[in-house]
DNA sequence: CAGAATCTTAACCAAAAGGTTAAACCGTTT
DNA sequence: AAACGGTTTAACCTTTTGGTTAAGATTCTG
């Protein structure tokens, strides 16, 4: 009849991921899962079992498709430079549209690390030894000053991700209206790839 | 008697911080509560009224001690890049004793942007117009590229306070024992204010 | 088309969690 | 020592919440 309706299974997925990512793990509720996939709260425990199993599957989801949006791009044989310009704006463009999941991920990953030492990561274990090469050799090279690939990285994750977990506080804090402070993401596009550039460059 | 022993109430404070930090609104239990503060869960409702309210002198208390941190320094008459040091410096020292506060303030302002837009800010607004015009003035007189202060702020507290919330995430991914993030951690008291200079640096 | 498998629902259940009550405890005052 | 006020407790109450059950639809299949 309708072949674009979707199905049942990826509506409560759906409805999960939003209701898991607006109020968090403990937060979440099965009844409101349930009410916004318009359906039952049976239905809900009929495809899957309990609000652990729900959650499993939504975690594994969320950070299956937030981390390897940077891994696979450090693994390419972009030039240094580049990699970090692609980097920023692959990312900041996907955060900007997913706003919610950082906060979530991060939550998880917290309240819950030796899960997700395992689980996770055990699967798409990412392959950070092309990064470290290319850095080390670019210091080798002297293009950049010495540099830790690995405080590279957290440096440039940070400055991606956390302006939107801290979002409310920058707003208040430099007072910026919601169009302002897209604005100021949109415009980090540029600065931060730059600014990165910048610091490490000899 | 004894002048040392805190009192009940302060005692309840302490297990609800305790508690609230490493569960997080939802997950905290007014029973676990109550338990360590090694007190009936009568007394909790007799000396704070409800979870909200507990709840609420909570995040007060846990704003009002990370925000002040840095706004204090930013005000100082230091030069430019002596504040960016002292900032760096003062707040890994304090994230680093207190790991959970980033991560429940974060999901706090995030779930509840209205509350925080007023009430917490409200009293103790930053005075950033002063760091704002450093900035604008270090431009000027050419020590520093064309930068936003506002752009600068969100980079640095970026790389102060991500790393905290994404621990698990770089342990994982860097494969870092216990003692060798905070080894990274303690790395970053210098890197990070000399990353930060060198990229704004004219 | 009959029956089997899958899907969906209303009603129900048990445990957890926040909150209340009434009585007991204890130091101070009279 | 009796009365009093703040403090503390055990027992209880109510609502919320995750989860189940049994029965009714609906779709698939021989």
């Amino acid at each position: 009849m309708d072949p674009q309706k979707r199905s049942t299974e990826e509506l409560i997925l759906e409805a999960a991921q939003a209701v898991f990512l607006e109020k968090g793990l403990a937060g979440a509720r099965m009844q409101e899962i349930a009410d916004r996939a318009g359906i039952n709260k049976a239905l809900l425990h009929y495809y899957f079992r309990s609000k652990e199993k729900l959650s499993a599957l939504i975690i594994d989801r969320a950070i299956g498709v937030l981390l390897p949006r940077v891994t696979a791009i450090l693994e390419t044989d972009l030039d240094l430079f580049d990699k970090i310009r692609q980097v920023v704006d692959h990312y900041l463009t996907f955060v900007s549209r997913n706003s919610f999941l950082p906060l979530f991920i991060v939550n998880e990953v917290n309240r819950n690390p030796q899960f997700f030492f395992q689980s996770a990561l055990q699967k798409e274990k990412p392959h950070l030894d092309h990064f470290r090469r290319q850095v080390e050799e670019a210091v080798a090279q002297g293009r950049i000053r010495p540099t830790s690939s690995a405080q590279l990285l957290m440096n440039l994750m940070s400055m991606l991700i956390f302006p939107f977990l801290g979002k409310p506080i920058f707003q208040a804090a430099l007072g910026l209206s919601e169009a302002e402070f897209q604005q100021a993401m949109e415009h980090r596009r540029t600065e931060v790839a730059e600014f990165v550039i910048r610091a490490i460059q000899a």
